[in-house]
DNA sequence: TAGATATGTCAATATAACTGACCCAATATA
DNA sequence: TATATTGGGTCAGTTATATTGACATATCTA
């Protein structure tokens, strides 16, 4: 059986290369708008892991970000100082702080979201909705991996 | 006409987590290798884009990794003293210097990449052809918007 | 020859991460 | 109930990677 193109080295080496520019322009859009708050890149994967799993606790936004908890306080003493979110004390389990945009946090997600989601919007715009379902299957694998 | 789902700004906002990720974990996979080395992510990328643009300037390299000289001139010099990369000048034009893996450097991305391609090899392996082909076509899109 | 280009360098600073050592409060468990 | 574990926070120092800004040198181009 003849070997696939696609899982040539030098197919391969593409994607590696590949994958680095889609993340790189994909955070790098929206930096002129962070910096306005004086805020970074990792001030805004923080944001938006809390605005996609609002209530999410801090060991779970460890889990995803996959940094120490003193690199995560940095950021989120910085989102608290500005007003951006608010912790709340867990109901069932009051060790637990759970996180939540407040309504400066939610305008500033937009601002930064509209921006960000243009690249990926006009990406999927200009390919077949085929294209971007099995863009999405072979992407969760490779992060499954 | 109705709007297609995968433009819904949910969906959008799980591919901007997931190409965190997937670049997150594709360039995690080699780390061990390159400390022992003591060279980290920044001097990964440089090798990368030094084997697969074979002969590079460094301002071609400039380009490709949007960083500024400084950046990429520690980079360099860490790479030069452990004899992975050499500079040869142009011969064409002779400010120019073109960059290359010595044996040292040849040796060490093979080892960094059989590492770092199994995560994207093993996806592709439990994708059908299609799937990959369209994936690569959306991620160019992105890169390229 | 004048100006632009390619590269290299010095110095200071910013951003984002790390290690390691602690602490307290609250929950879970033996 | 006593003890261990968990969730979260903090202090201090360090490392990795990037930035800005200013210059220097050699080479190419008009």
């Amino acid at each position: 059986m003849k070997e696939l193109l696609y899982l040539k080295d030098d197919q391969i080496k593409d994607f590696i290369e590949q994958i680095f520019y889609a993340y790189r322009e994909t955070y790098a859009d929206p930096k002129k708008i962070l910096k306005k708050y004086s805020f970074g890149t990792a001030h805004h994967r923080a944001i938006h892991l809390i605005e996609k799993y609002e209530g999410l606790t801090v060991s779970d936004l460890l889990r995803k970000l996959k940094i120490t908890k003193q690199s995560l306080n940095r950021v989120l003493k910085d989102l608290i100082n500005n007003e951006t979110i608010i912790l709340k004390k867990g109901k069932i389990d009051s060790r637990q702080r759970k996180i939540f945009l407040n309504v400066k946090g939610k305008k500033l997600f937009e601002e930064i979201f509209l921006e960000q989601k243009k690249r990926i919007y006009n990406a999927f715009k200009n390919s077949d909705s085929d294209s971007v379902i099995k863009f999405k299957n072979v992407l969760k694998k490779i992060v499954n991996e």
